[in-house]
Order: C-alpha cells, then structure tokens, then sequence
DNA sequence: ATTTTGTACCACATAAAATTTTGTAAATCC
DNA sequence: GGATTTACAAAATTTTATGTGGTACAAAAT
C-alpha cells in the first residue's frame, strides 16, 4: 500500500522540475516559452509544485574552493547501541555541527555515513577529535578523503 | 603557496552567500534589508560573487519520494586498474548514468564513492546489473542503502 | 599636505518581471 | 446533458530588478 502523499503531475511539470532543478533562476517568462505555456499557467504549476512539498527549496551551489573549503570527507560511522534512543541522541548532536553536512542512516559497513567539509587538513582533524568523536554514543569511524569530485549533478532524473 | 583565484570577500559578502545558500529565491530587496544595505549595492555584491565563480548556480531541491525516487544509496567502486586512461574511462561511463548524481575520488577503502537515487529495489538493482557493473573498468562494488536521510544541509559553513 | 583615484554606498528613475484579474474553453463529475 | 472544476491566455497591476547620478570616504600619488 502506499501511504504517501500523491500528487500527480503530468509531462509539463516534468519539465519544469527538470528545468528548476538545473537552473533555479530562470525567469518565469522565459520557463514559460521553454514548456510552451503562457507566463500565468506557468506561474500556477510551479506553485502548485512548492505548495506541494515536491518543491522543497531553492540553494545556491558555491564553489568550496573559493570560500575556502579545501576538505571533503565521507566519514563511516558507528554507534555502540542501536536503539532509538542513542540515535536520537547521536543525531541531536550531530545537527550542532554546521561541517556536518549531511548524515545519513544506512544498510552496510557502518551504521551511519556523514558527508563534512572543513577548511583544511588540521581544521577537519580538530573538528574530527573536539566535535565528532566527542559525542558518546560514537564506537568507531573511518574517514574516507575526497580527492576531487567528478560529478556533482543536482539534478535528480524524475521517474516517468 | 596558494595558486587559486582569491577573491576577497567581507563580513556582507559572508552573510549575502550564508542567505543565498539557504534561500536563493529571496529578493533583493529583501537580501539588503537582512544585510542592511540599499538595493543597488547588494544587487552589486551578488553579481561580483556570481561573476567570480564563488556563486556557481542555483538549483531547486525537490523532494525525491514525492516525484518516486524511495531508493537512494551509496556506493564504494573499486576500478581495476589506477591509471588515467582507466579512471577517465570510468568517468565518462558514469557522466551517462543520471540515476549517478554523485561521484567522487576518494581515500580509504574504495577507489570512488558513487550516490545513486533510483525509483525502487527492483529499479536500483537492474540499473546496477545492467549499467554500472557493465562498466569494464569496475572491479568491486558495495552498496550502502540509505534508510534515511537526517541531515542534508544545502549551507557550507563559510570559514572565517 | 593636497590632489587624485577608486570604491562603496544611497536615492531615485526606469525597465523588466512577477503576480493578479478576468474571461473562455476543455475536461470531469454528478 | 447540465453543472462544476480545471487549465489556460490576455491584459492590467504590482512588485522587483536594474541603471543613473551624486556623495562620502579611504588609499595612493603628487
């Protein structure tokens, strides 16, 4: 059975979920022209499609180089309990730490995989002893660098 | 000695990315109200960050289980050989595969730590079956499912 | 010390875009 | 088959972005 929230959206906002997900800046008036709508039906579509939750936001994408992010890492977690409680507790103090920026329970090697960033080698190492390891629920990790990134698509191929 | 293009960027500048990162459809207007400029020069400052490559692009996040994605993973590739010629021939392989959204050179275990978002099981496994361990350059592969998804920060922190 | 130059900003004017409104045709539902 | 809803286009309106002077300030040059 399924038990989530349907909405159905028919091949023209296909598009427009393609398009926005490459290029969220696009006027209307030209994302109009693109899928062959008139700017107000346009406008309508996208959103239906916030108001929706299938559109959750809109980011910019920064180069981490530039602002000064040199490290990457997917680091391998695992905790020393496995019930709910430690895990909530273990993604309580994860949400403290702003390098973190994603964790993801999962299947596997590890009971957790976090993707961080840091300035450089010495920052990621400080954060990795001060922050990380320091919450009591964590057994072991093991950090996996990010040498360089070959594909970083934020576009997500929607399911016909 | 540091080689890359550095753009300088202040205090403002800092804010302006923190709240474009977070929300990149707010309006100018309202961005020079947060930061407590007048329109033009912060319209200024976001062109400059944009015009410099700090600001690269600007995507809409969806919500993958509302357009049918429920199955998104983590996988660790092990290539056979190491050499460029291999490596690039992976790479290409893998830029045809949009179910790829990820894919990244890495320490440690594998070779490469691909994330990969599929309709379901059955989806995840005939793509696996069929194009990614097709792939001639691929040794190993192991799969971790994501259960779920507790962070996802689309926010770097920005050093300071 | 004084000029010059450049930068960062504000206030206002204009252009462009988003959004709302109105009306109509097609699809859907009793 | 008639009523209701939905999707759309066209045009009016509002909001937003952008361009243009002008001023203050700081750094560099004279």
């Amino acid at each position: 059975m399924d038990n989530s929230v349907r909405i159905k959206f028919d091949k023209i906002d296909r598009r427009i979920l393609e398009i926005l997900q490459a290029n969220a800046k696009i006027t209307n008036a030209q994302l109009s022209k693109d899928i062959g709508l008139s700017p107000a039906p346009t406008l309508e579509r996208v959103k239906k499609l916030e108001q929706s939750g299938i559109i959750k936001s809109y980011h910019a994408k920064l180069d981490p180089e530039r602002i000064g992010l040199g490290v990457s890492t997917f680091v391998l977690v695992s905790l020393i309990g496995h019930n709910k409680g430690n895990i909530d507790a273990f993604m309580r103090e994860i949400n403290e730490i702003p390098e973190v920026i994603e964790c993801h329970h999962i299947t596997g090697t590890g009971d957790f995989i976090l993707k961080i960033i840091a300035k450089d080698i010495t920052a990621y190492q400080k954060l990795m002893l001060e922050k990380v390891s320091e919450i009591k629920e964590v057994d072991s990790m093991q950090s996996m660098v990010i040498l360089s990134t070959f594909k970083d698509s934020k576009v997500l191929p929607i399911p016909a």
